[in-house]
DNA sequence: ATGTTC
């Protein structure tokens, strides 16, 4: 039985999990059927007390009166940590899951960026500030997905003259999928890095290292496009420019650390009522918290080294140098010194879970969707979204309704209107599926201001079995 | 987003 149907049952993950599976295996090598087993796993959570001799189900019993014990010991906050939500139409379920995020003990305050959706825990647009504590679900699954632009010295026109150049560089240079990585492993000196900072980093850095540079598979991509720049304080006088965009994170090391500290997480807070479960925090003195803090930290510094060899590998097989330079990680958490209410400062943990910081002054990138435009902003520092602001235009269709209800041939039309080729994708990422991102935007006027326009041309992400007709 | 499930 899985761990989420256990959970279902009111048999958390942990202890009481391994022990229930291990009574069910035993009970169905006697011959017992999954339905008896089942009734009496409901008669042991509903009286543990009567089963604590028992020689079969003692255990069992007696780790669950230990999870019940706790959970009676919660108690929820008197009100909820202070929030500001951007954008209309949300969906409700996460906003839900930002007021759950805001009466948590550890929270401090939050804000709800214009293209948020439901995620784990914390939803994806979500920005939570916390005290002490960090929440493995408020940073994400994909630990330091980013962006990073480059301006390319290659002239705009080179989109057509040297179609089919750019285009074999795309597909050459860079690796998509699940599991993916480079058979000729790439170099980096994050590989120097001490991965033994803690006891999952140190299992991973093999795996790493083959991924290294690589793209994965979901949203991510890597795209040429025109980047239209409106005004100089960008780094680049006003005009239309050649660049390189990419969106990639810490692919599956990243994804093992946040598996590990979030189940950890959940076990350290038995008395987490479920519908707060999702986000057990770690406290920054236990090991456990310092521990998932270095492995973010490595996780961030090898996902900018993934872009940093996407970005390095094209320009070098290309032949041009570099113009400009533009990055930043959306699915992080830092420590930042924000005010209180009453103007006094403190030091708080900002977790931003698919939003992009938005300090004042600090430059950063908002992408649409393979045929729609992004953006390179410059925060305003606004103290009321904790200084961030959205991290893209937001799913408004889950991707199982995508693939059910969307064709090719909806998205080619578009694609041709925008002069889009796109070497590879899934129908789950066509533009349909995200919201307008030039109403997401103007709904967030107030947090960043636009210094240029990314137009993607030639578009190149995870390949789904279903290529797309030409 | 990831990659494999005791």
């Amino acid at each position: 039985m899985k761990n989420r149907a256990l959970v279902a049952m009111g048999i958390p993950a942990g202890p009481c999990a391994e022990e229930a599976k291990r009574v069910i295996a035993e009970a169905h090598a006697a011959g017992s059927t999954v339905r008896a087993a089942g009734d009496t796993l409901q008669s042991i959570i509903a009286s543990p007390d009567a089963y604590l001799d028992d020689a079969r189900y003692g255990v069992l019993a007696s780790h669950l009166k230990a999870h019940q014990v706790a959970a009676k010991a919660f108690t929820p906050r008197q009100s909820v940590a202070p929030y500001r939500i951007w954008g209309e139409h949300l969906e409700p379920d996460s906003v839900r899951q930002l007021q759950n995020a805001c009466s948590l003990p550890v929270a401090v305050a939050g804000a709800l960026m214009p293209d948020a959706h439901v995620g784990y825990g914390l939803p994806i647009g979500g920005v939570l500030a916390t005290e002490h504590a960090v929440i493995p679900y408020a940073v994400g699954v994909d630990i330091a997905c980013r962006m990073k632009m480059t301006v390319l010295d290659l002239p705009v026109e080179a989109l057509e003259t040297q179609r089919e150049r750019l285009v074999s560089v795309l597909e050459r240079e860079t690796c998509f999928g699940i599991g993916g990585g480079f058979r000729v492993k790439r170099q980096h000196e994050v590989m120097d890095a001490d991965w033994r900072v803690t006891p999952v980093t140190a299992d991973l850095k093999d795996r790493a290292w083959k991924q290294l540079g690589s793209s994965g598979s979901g949203n991510h991509f890597v795209e040429f496009g025109t980047l239209s720049v409106s005004d100089d304080a960008v780094g680049l006088p006003r005009g239309t420019y050649l660049a390189l965009l990419s969106h990639s994170g810490s692919r599956g090391s990243g994804a093992a650390v946040a598996a590990h500290y979030s189940t950890l997480a959940r076990r350290l807070h038995p008395e987490l009522p479920q519908s707060l479960a999702e986000l057990a925090w770690l406290d920054l003195d236990t090991e456990a918290g310092q521990e998932y803090w270095e492995a973010m930290e490595l996780m961030g510094r090898y996902a900018a080294a993934n872009h940093a060899l996407i970005h390095q590998y094209i320009a070098r097989a290309l032949n041009v140098e570099v113009r400009l330079d533009v990055e930043n990680h959306h699915n992080f958490a830092w420590r930042e010194t924000h005010q209180r209410p009453d103007g006094t400062e403190r030091e708080v943990i900002v977790h931003r879970k698919g939003a992009t910081p938005a300090g004042e002054g600090v430059v950063g990138i908002i992408p649409g969707s393979m045929a729609t435009p992004g953006y390179v902003v410059r925060g305003k520092g606004s103290t009321a979204s904790l200084l961030s602001a959205a991290h893209g235009a937001g799913r408004r269709m889950s991707r199982t309704q995508a693939r059910k209800t969307l064709s090719w041939q909806d998205a080619q039309a578009l694609l041709r209107e925008r002069q889009v080729t796109l070497l590879s994708a899934g129908l789950d990422e066509v533009p349909m599926v995200y919201k307008d991102i030039d109403e997401v935007m103007a709904a967030q006027q107030d947090l960043v201001e636009v210094l240029a326009r990314f137009d993607p041309r030639l578009v190149k992400m995870a390949p789904s079995g279903e290529p797309p007709e030409d």
